[in-house]
DNA sequence: TCGTTACTGCAAGTGGATTGCACTTACCAT
DNA sequence: ATGGTAAGTGCAATCCACTTGCAGTAACGA
């Protein structure tokens, strides 16, 4: 099941505004914020409003499709697609802003530990390493 | 060297309005939003503006005597004391959105591995978990 | 006590994100 | 293929956390 399909049987419709951010985020070398998202658009001659990148994200979101970054050190957040891609984590460059996977996760085993000691049930954790890049250093 | 003598010492001046957020922040049980303190400060009959609590916080925050926690879920900040306690980490309730510490960080080990593969140097990183607490299970 | 300058309050401004609403369009049933 | 319906869109307004400008206030060292 491909995204479209995805898509449509979840009783969402694939229009053109829709078409476009996914293809955006699939070309994209990094995770995007909605408002960069929205200059690639522009920039690829797409007549959508800011909104709509808004909206479609949510959406996205809700589908399982692109995954949320929450890179708040930059006061705004970032998606990516989700296809294919495992949980991973992200480095940003506290200089230029370049923001690499980590392909790892480190805290799987972790939460069995912090369930006993909290006595939480653990759900989600969003983890951020911030540094200088190799061409900042 | 006390908070009042750090702040001294720093050429900042301790004063009504700072002494008062320093007061309620060293008596919260967990870390509070700007808002929040805010709130405290007009329950005790504190005269002060939002915009002073904001700025306290990044005084005190540049000093080192709070630190600053991005639970981005939230769209907000929180600031607790940092005297004494040390390096950690807070789980948060998806419910009630109760903050708890975690008095542990796996991650210290994991910065050179990082560095290795992705040849940034590593600065900070946040972590943060949330899920149900006992009450909301 | 006085003068310097950190600090405060009020008002306005920013920027990311959300909401309301009328109009448009995808797409399924006929 | 067509038409009806409900998802989606654009535009404007709004929200909300946070910041900035500036004139007036007050901390504190000389
Ligand atoms: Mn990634
Ligand atoms: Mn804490
Ligand atoms: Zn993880
Ligand atoms: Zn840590």
């Amino acid at each position: 099941m491909d995204v479209n399909d995805e898509i449509r049987a979840s009783g969402k419709r694939m229009t053109r505004t829709r078409r476009a951010v996914l293809s955006v985020l699939e070309q994209s070398q990094y995770p995007l914020s909605p408002t960069e998202l929205y200059a690639q658009l522009k920039k690829h001659k797409v007549a959508i409003d800011l909104v709509t990148v808004y909206r479609n994200l949510v959406t996205l979101k809700e589908l399982g499709l692109v995954t949320q970054l929450e890179l708040h050190q930059e006061g705004q957040v970032r998606y990516e697609m989700r296809e294919g891609r495992q949980h991973h984590h992200h480095i940003r460059c506290k200089s230029c802003g370049r923001i690499v996977d980590l392909l790892l996760c480190p805290l799987k085993k972790l939460t069995a530990v912090i369930e006993k000691e909290t006595r939480f049930v653990v759900g989600d954790h969003s983890l951020e390493f911030s540094g200088w890049c190799p061409r900042c250093q």
